[in-house]
RNA sequence: GCUACUGUGGCUCAAUGGCAGAGCAGCUCACUCGUAAUGAGCAGGUUGUCGGUUCGAUUCCGACCAGUAGCUCCA
């Protein structure tokens, strides 16, 4: 029998040829054995019962790996689905694969599923956990195979479009067989921690052509407290809604009357225009012109920047004197308009413009979700126009300008380059040397970044900043995106040094993406307890009776003379009333004061994260918020 | 837009084929208070809209509107 040599963490171990992963696993320990869920030679990652056939470092993966979860989750989605045809026979399943947390199944049924049916299910699962039984592998050919899942429409569609001549692998545990590429489990019982979670409609094959099934989706975990983890952190998201954070603080309102069209309310003004403050004094240190443009502008500026052909279905329009005019979805055929209005010398460049653009956009219905996706938002819109050799510096500024803004709100990000994808316009030399200019900026900037082949627009390469929140959730913001066509199609010019006619490049950029979306990220993220530079109300004063409310009147105007946004709470309430009220609007400090304050002209300082901080001069407070106000603290 | 579900005072929720109810918030009065809810009272609703069934509909049925979850979309 030939012989193979295994590098198991640095333990060379010997097995006959054709061994497997479960085979190694259990040879080192039962324990390890029972929580393998995959392997992995040489980064090639394998299902525990394919044979090695070569030399190699093997892993045993685990529910911690990536690829290990995988598995668990595709095996829980089999568990779903073999409680699923015990429970309805007759069921018919399509498509059951893990996702980045957890399962799903698709399934077509007359029974209509709703979460009341999780109870059962789940039991059904339980007892199938409980007969621990084993999952198979094995292999049939085309004719076998059809034959074995006549019953099953779907997988007779899936079996069709499998390549010919290849053999086609089943999982099968117990009474349960399903088509299936794996990998997975050794055993049922394996799955130890699962819940339902949620029953929604999705279209077979993702094509809304076809028939809309129904998914259901679960989430496994190895144990029992991972679940639950899980779970707290679900219903953490869930108090941490920005739609029900937004309303509690008073920062925005949605009305039946315009749906998807927000409103902000006073508070949710003031966080805005602090956002927006700011936002305009970096960019005018960072070299750009502010701008404003038109909301509604003819049809022929829309035919000629391509909007009009491509993304008429999204756009709003109206006629005015019989003309068509569009109400803006984007903000570059505005920019385009201004600099093409000046004669730019290549002394100029490169042209930085920026403009708060509200633009609107028809979303379908049933993609609106708060502030999250509106119909009517404004982009921090840039665009700058360049030579060539100027990409490199420029891409590298961008990127400088969203690292500094976003460390105002302590929002890690991750990076993303997209490049050329199949469908491109231009020149490959021209894509190759702009992908080149924006890898090197992102070198340069010492980031780590992620590459996405032929995920670019067709008119460029682009870069993606994706914001981590407070959850380690992850929302898509600033984007950076090469355009060669949009100079092109408004025949762009500038003068270079030999006096001739020169085409400039040009980059769209965003930073906060949307103020709307951006501000509802930074309410779940700080769970509607900002920083104190963008919090509405800063601080609020609470007299204790009646007797205080001079001083405390006293404390207020202070306060505000030194441009603090400060209130006071003269409600005939208890103190702790009052305390109760302020925390739960999270403003950042409550100045309590009674007899003693108003003798020693003190305030009795309370913040909303750290609670009785005790007696404080009333300057040396106000020096000291001041400085946080000032250094944008969270 | 599609599928499923939901729609009762500002908010959270209860009830019922036969006079729609509570808590919180609001308003009024009393209390003048030391670090997360003082007490009492008052007011607030054509039960999303329109239509149908019925002696009678908020409840049952239909359409529409809006929302929720997901799908799709996001040059």
């Amino acid at each position: 029998m030939q012989k193979i040599k295994l590098d198991l963490r640095g333990d060379i171990r010997e097995y006959n040829i054709g061994v497997t992963g479960a085979e190694v696993a259990g040879d080192i320990s039962p324990g390890l054995l029972r929580a393998a869920c995959a392997v992995r030679l040489e980064k090639e990652n394998k299902d525990l019962r394919d044979p090695i056939t070569s030399d190699g470092k093997l892993e045993i993966l685990t529910f911690d790996d990536d690829f290990g979860k995988h598995a668990y989750w595709h095996s829980s989605s089999h568990l779903l689905a073999h409680a699923l045809t015990r429970l309805y026979p007759g069921i018919q399943l399509a498509i059951g694969p893990s996702i980045d947390a957890g399962f799903y199944y698709d399934v077509d049924s007359e029974h209509t599923f709703t979460p009341d049916d999780f109870d059962l299910i789940e039991k059904e699962m339980k007892k199938i956990v409980k007969e621990n039984i084993d999952i198979e592998r094995f292999s049939l050919d085309r004719k076998q195979a059809e034959e074995l899942m006549s019953d099953q429409t779907y997988k007779l569609e899936l079996i069709r479009d499998l390549p010919e001549g290849e053999k086609i692998s089943f999982y099968k545990q117990g009474d349960f067989t399903d088509l299936c590429a794996g990998p997975h489990l050794m055993k049922t019982g394996e799955i130890k921690s699962f819940k339902l979670t949620s029953v929604t409609g999705a279209y077979w094959r993702g094509n809304s052509e076809n028939k809309m099934l129904q998914r259901i989706y679960g989430i496994s975990f190895p144990k029992a407290s991972l679940l639950n983890e899980h779970l707290e952190m679900i219903e953490e998201a869930k108090r941490r809604d920005h739609r029900v954070l937004g309303r509690e603080l008073g920062l925005f309102e949605l009305f039946e009357e315009g749906p998807g069209f927000p409103v902000f309310l006073p508070n949710g003004m003031i966080l805005r225009n602090n956002l927006i403050d700011m936002w305009r004094i970096e960019h005018e240190k960072a070299g750009y012109k502010e701008i404003s443009t038109p909301t509604i502008l003819n049809r022929s500026l829309w035919e000629t920047s391509g909007h009009w052909d491509h993304y008429r279905s999204n756009m709003y329009t109206t006629v005015i004197d019989e003309e068509d005019y569009a109400i803006k979805p984007m903000n570059c055929p505005g920019a385009l308009l201004v600099y093409n209005k000046t004669m730019t010398s290549y002394r100029d460049l490169p042209k930085r413009i920026c403009e708060l653009g509200l633009v609107h956009r028809h979303e379908l219905s049933g993609a609106l979700h708060g502030l999250m996706r509106v119909r009517a938002f404004t982009q921090d819109d840039a665009h700058i126009f360049m030579t060539e050799d100027q990409i490199e510096d420029e891409i590298f500024n961008v990127i400088g300008l969203v690292d500094r803004i976003y460390g105002y709100f302590g929002l890690e990000y991750d990076l993303e380059l997209s490049t050329r994808p199949e469908n491109f316009l231009g020149e490959i030399e021209q894509w190759n040397m702009a992908e080149a200019a924006l890898e090197n900026a992102l070198k340069k900037s010492g980031k780590k970044y992620r590459i996405n082949e032929g995920d670019g627009a067709f008119y460029g390469p682009k870069i993606d900043f994706h914001i981590r929140d407070s959850l380690g959730r992850s929302w898509q913001c600033a984007t950076i995106q090469l355009d060669y066509q949009l100079p092109e199609r408004f025949e762009t010019e500038y003068i270079g040094p030999d006096g001739e006619r020169h085409r400039p490049i040009m980059i769209h950029r965003v930073i906060l993406g949307a103020i709307e979306r951006f501000i509802a990220i930074l309410i779940e993220h700080f769970a509607g307890a900002f920083p104190v530079w963008i919090s509405p109300v800063q601080a609020v004063v609470i007299p204790i009776s009646e007797k205080h409310r001079e001083y405390a009147a006293e404390v207020e105007k202070e306060l505000v003379k030194n441009g603090v946004r400060a209130e006071c709470d003269f409600r005939d309430e208890k103190m702790g009333y009052k305390i109760r009220q302020a925390q739960l609007q999270k403003v950042p400090y409550m100045l309590i004061v009674g007899q003693k304050e108003m003798e020693d002209g003190t305030i009795s300082l309370r913040s909303r994260k750290e609670g009785d901080l005790g007696a404080e001069k009333l300057d040396v407070f106000i020096e000291n918020l001041k400085r946080e106000i000032k250094n944008k603290e969270f």
